[in-house]
Formats: C-alpha cells, structure tokens, sequence
DNA sequence: GCCTTCCTGGCAGTTAATGCCAACTAGGCG
DNA sequence: CGCCTAGTTGGCATTAACTGCCAGGAAGGC
C-alpha cells in the first residue's frame, strides 16, 4: 500500500467530482469548462485529464466497477433461476450498491436532459452487456431445444438494460418519489405480459 | 426551386460522403480528419461544417429523415394492430428505404465498432423513441385497464429498439448473410415467448 | 541523508467546431 | 446587357477538449 499517495490521490478524486458535480447543476453540463473545474478544485488542468481520461468520465466514469459486480452478482445467483430472475437479482443489488440516493438522482437527472451524456453512458452500459450475454446464456441451456442461444441471450440482455434505463428515467423524472425497482417491475411486465 | 444552388449542393454533398465513407474504410474513423477529407472532396473545411454540422454527421446524418418516416409509418398502420405490429411494420419500412444493402452493411459496421460514433447513434435513436412513445400510448387505450400506460408504452418503444440494435449487430456480424427481419423477429421471441 | 520512483504542473500542439467578414456567384429587374 | 440583392463560400481567428513532453518535486526504500 502506497499510502499517502493513495490517500491524497482519493481526496483530490473526490474533491474535483464534488466540483463538477456542483458545477454542472449550476450552470449544466455543456456550459462548464474543464478550466473552470479544475480552477474551483484547485488542480492543474493537466492533472485532472489524468484522473478522468474525459470530461464525460466526470460523470459516469464509475461505471466499469458497478458492471464488475453486476456480472458477479448475476454469476452467483442459484442455477435453477431463470435469466430473468438472475438478472433482476443483479439490478437489485446494483440498486444498493449506488450513491446515496439524492446523489444518483442529481447524476440521473444530469445524465438524461444532458444528451451527450446520455449517449456516453449507454455506450458504457453497452459494454457491461457483452460481457454478461455469456453469463445469461450458460441459464438457457436447460431449456427446451432453443436455437440461437446467443441471440437468445443478447436480446434478453438488452431489453433488460432497456427496461433499466426507461425505469430510471422515469423515476428520475419524478424526483425519485417512485421505487425504482417497481417501475423496472412495470416495465418488465408491458414487455413480457401478453394480452 | 433555386435550381443551380440546390443541384451543386447534391453534388457536393454526394462528394463529400463518398469521399468520407472510403477514407473511414481505409484509415478507420477516429484516423481520418476533417481537413483530409475536405481536401480531398475539393470544399474547404469551413463549408465541410455547414453541410455536416458534426464529423458524427458524416456517418448517421440521415437519421432524421429515417426517424420521421418511422414514426408516420407506424401512426398509418391499422387501428387494430398491436403496439408491437405497428411497430414491426415501421421497422420493415425502413429496412426498404435504406442505403443500398452493402452500404447499410459498411456503415452499421462503422457504427459498431466506433465508440463515439456509436454512441452519436444511440443519441439520435433516442430521439426517436421519444417521439414514438405517444404514437404507441394511443394504441394501449382499448386493451384492459392498464396502470400507467406511459410507462407501458415507453418500456415497449424502448424494448423494440433494443432488439432492432440487437439484431443489427448481428446482422453486421455475419456480413448480412442472414436476414435482419428474421433477426430482428428471433430477438424479439427470445423476450416474449416464456417457456 | 541520498537515490530511485512516481506524480504533478506547465507548455506546446492537434483536432473538432463556431463566429466573423470579405469575396463571389446565381438570378431577378430595369 | 448591366446592376443589385440574396445567399454562398472560404479564410482567419478563436475556443474547448484532449495529448505528448519535459522539468521539478515529493514519497519511501536503502
């Protein structure tokens, strides 16, 4: 453990997302400049490049470690759930593992009206999906005689992801006074309930 | 009609895409910049920008106009269909009025394997979906009586793009070998049917 | 207390994108 | 035919996000 390092390292993370975060609600996304950021956080435009590759990455760049438990979540879940399920387990304890909830709405809300972000974070998203397709279609095999597993499972991923993104935007839309997971529940069911 | 104007302007613009589409081939997209490909159309830079707002533009300019037709297809359809004909149907329509089939499959490939631009994408698809969303609600009104049919329409719209995605990548995939209506139809089997 | 190692900040440069202005050209009108 | 207006084009300057490079400095091992 390189303490020091490591510790100054994680107060400056924190002291520029504060900034930005702060920032971008006053005065949105598009009209803040990186220079500014790193003035009010007192760092080098230089160094703060370093810490976030991109001024997105400001946003959603703790996406990777949330996708990382999200496989593992999914991966641990009893063999005899269905995808779905398994699925739905992973989002729930995504749900847990966030922010603090006025923050992620703060986040959410940003990330929807702002649509260069929007279309980063999917983008992010997208790539937690190519790594789960093969985590959903190790669940389809004890089925009946299904063809194309791995369609199977891409479209199943990716409408989940879907249903997790309108649930979302709708409980961002109304300021989170809806559980998120009943609006995912909602979603899931216009989608899977025929009649 | 200012004839001579709108016909130098087809030319041009048919000049510049061409001339982009072979230098993004060639030297992939984030290699190639603007200024080579304005030299090489013969335009300078400056009226490069005014044709194409964005380098992203080059790629997935014309979507607006797909979105468009989109959209009139799937509100022209029979009051009887289903949300999820109506919006099959859309979808069939547009595989029509697309690029010339190896075009479509260059592109999409382009698309796929770009970050940025297939992030640009999703942000125009987006678009779309918002304003489909009250196109799908008007047909949800004569089923049984449903809670929230805006979550139910928006889950739906976002559903059927995923899959259009889904299977767009696959079609890509295979060289567009094997046909991206069947695709389209396995994903969205894959999510409906339970079993 | 030195020395290696890693981090930081400043500087210059690239690229996409926008505003501004002067030169130009198509097309209407006398 | 020749001018005049309107819309177009291209060059110049500028901004903002990034990247490479290099010097200077601090942390931690010896």
């Amino acid at each position: 453990m390189t303490t020091l390092w490591e510790r100054s390292r994680q107060v400056a993370v924190q002291a520029i997302l504060d900034t930005a975060v702060r920032l971008f609600a006053e005065q949105g996304y598009e009209q803040t400049t990186i220079a500014q950021i790193a003035r009010e956080a007192g760092i080098s435009q230089r160094s703060l490049f370093r810490y976030f590759g991109t001024k997105e990455d400001l946003v959603c760049g703790d996406q990777e470690a949330l996708g990382e438990l999200l496989k593992r979540t999914v991966e641990q879940q009893s063999a005899e759930m269905s995808a779905w399920d398994a699925l739905r387990a992973g989002f729930e304890v995504l749900l847990t593992a966030n922010h603090p909830p006025e923050r992620a709405l703060e986040l959410s809300r940003l990330i929807f009206e702002t649509p260069s972000l929007r279309a980063r974070y999917i983008e992010k998203r997208l790539r937690w999906q190519a790594e789960l397709v093969p985590v959903v279609r190790a669940r389809l095999g004890d089925g009946p005689g299904h063809p194309a597993p791995d369609t199977q499972a891409k479209a199943i991923v990716a409408t989940v992801f879907a249903c997790i993104d309108t649930a979302t935007e709708l409980w961002a839309g109304h300021d989170g006074r809806i559980d998120l997971a009943d609006l995912y529940d909602q979603c899931l069911a216009a989608v899977r309930d025929h009649g």
